[in-house]
DNA sequence: AATGAATGAGGATTCATTCAT
DNA sequence: GATGAATGAATCCTCATTCAT
């Protein structure tokens, strides 16, 4: 009897050894064969599951955004009042699930990705859109006028900072990523009127 | 017909043809005989000055860290006095020759290139610590026990500002870019005791 | 259509045409896709058999090896006595298998080889001391304390002949050879005591 | 002024390089560049001496014969009578000129050039049959009928202790190397009637 | 569903050879 | 005489992708 929901765990594990993989190498140069391997299964069954390696990374891509909007709406979840939900966006960036070694690196790789596939790009500039409407909501009654400037460089300050991350070797260091984005918070806020 | 000489020439030509076709691509996926057609040789020239591809690589790694060293450096020569030096710093990482379509995507591609290359790492982290120590140099006075912080945080955000520049299409936007690192400092300084 | 069980079929095909090749050109400068043509395959899948291009060559060479320690043990089987068993040993060493055009100029590049690869030296080594171990051992009864130095002189004399046969276009005289290495026997035996 | 004699010396120059390159790297697959540059010079030099890398390989050749026919004429001229002039041919076949390690390596490659070229081979050949008619010149007037058979076999034996030769790292043994053959001899001469 | 088999299309790199000076 | 410059042609090897089973 064939398993049934074969094919969303194999498409699963297929995302998870991909990011692995980016990650490990450091680089979008690996290939399909690497990944198969990793996720148990042949290179074939890869191409069966989602047609081409761009597909696969595309997946990937989308899973690493998901995770990373997962975790920020958890966040979100738990905090009440504009400031409280604000640090809760920016600290939510930096969660477990998106602020770890491999996820960095993939991260880094798909923004290149995103140079080439417009698809990719696209995913990217959803995220970003959706980073900022969420930081300009809880901004306007805080800042007020400034909110349009201050989420514009938080959302840079947050890609600078995990880029920043890739370079460290050994696993990325969460308390000094989050400090460097709280204190320009603490900046932004103490000046409100 | 050979002519003396020809060596800097034909490496200053391939470097310049690196960059541009790693900034047309958006990717370190180029092959050398594109790079080599692109500065008006043989794939087999190239090899023959630079032993091969990944050196051809580092050297335009090491051409576009110069260029951003040489511009910042420019900046600050026409500087006098800590705040208007440290403007200077801020807005030279912002100059022409480096933030420009080809130069900022090759920039990223490089960051990717140093999460394998040792020595382009190294090269990163060099740049990386330059930037820091000059920035500390002129906080200090200005900021006094924060100017650490700070200087952590306008590094983080200049790399966030240039990998958010390699999303859009078209040239980069120089006045925005600049507008968002200026507000930071403008943030730390109005509250300088 | 792949069929089950293709590996060792297209490994044999592959060492097969490796020797043809090898021993036509009268040269180890033969590409990987001459072999892999003539084995009726694409290059490609012979290095997915074998990896690199020195695996095949010693693979080759490992059943050069073979076909001749197989020839001189069945020519060993047939014999009774040191004196009938040490002729069928340098006899056997110019059976059809061997001393046929292809795989004595194949051998001669495989001596080739051996100076510059370790895994080829190793072989051929192998073989040596093998082959006179075997004469040693025959010789001993019938020449006593000569059958050390009998037993070198044959050993290079079998190669001398070998070598020499490699240098004759058309089919090697496989009878001139025998009377050769025979006629040096006859000479020892008929010396001993 | 223009050296005189400039030609023979920069040919000379790469024969001796050629020799040593092949004998060290044991195999004809050395570059031109690679000989060139041992012998001091640009490998655009050594085309213009010798307009091609087989016409190098062929001088190469005819010069490590040319240094064992001399030698061999030279252990000649100190001998009388049929056994000392025999046995003054088969010891200077390993005198030190061509005994060595590099000529010993680059002698094997030379045979594996006689696969192909039929110069070369045409080299190789008058060797072998000059040699066997010095040998049939001495080994008449001792052995009689049989002179043919004998040099027959002094012949492959001196080749396949030259082979042989060529597996043994570090200074091929002289003393050794002759032993067997003169054990050969003193075989067939104590035979004599 | 799953895979081993198979390959076409490259791509980095090497090298003999040519040529202008 | 001598060489740096230059390249076309190869060659090994890799890999995404397809297909029969």
């Amino acid at each position: 009897m064939p398993k049934l929901g074969a094919e969303p765990i194999r498409r699963a594990a297929l995302v998870k050894a991909t990011i692995e993989t980016v990650g490990e190498a450091g680089s979008l140069e690996v290939t399909v064969a690497q990944i198969a391997r990793r996720a148990g299964m042949s290179s074939a069954l890869a191409h069966h599951y989602f047609g081409s390696k761009s597909q696969i990374f595309l997946a990937a891509m989308r899973s690493i955004l998901t995770i990373y909007g997962a975790e920020v709406r958890g966040a979100l979840a738990a905090a009440s009042g504009p400031e409280a939900r604000l640090r809760a966006i920016v600290l939510g960036s930096f969660a477990a699930g998106s602020f770890r070694r491999e996820a960095i690196s993939a991260w880094l790789n798909f923004y290149v990705l995103a140079q080439k596939s417009p698809e990719a790009r696209r995913l990217l500039t959803v995220y970003q859109r959706r980073l900022k409407s969420n930081l300009l909501h809880e901004l306007r009654p805080l800042v007020g006028p400034r909110a349009e400037e201050v989420a514009r460089g938080l959302g840079a300050l947050i890609d600078g900072v995990y880029i920043r991350a890739s370079l460290v070797d050994g696993a990325p260091d969460r308390d000094y990523a989050r400090r460097i984005v709280q204190e320009y918070l603490d900046r932004e806020l103490e000046n409100r009127t």
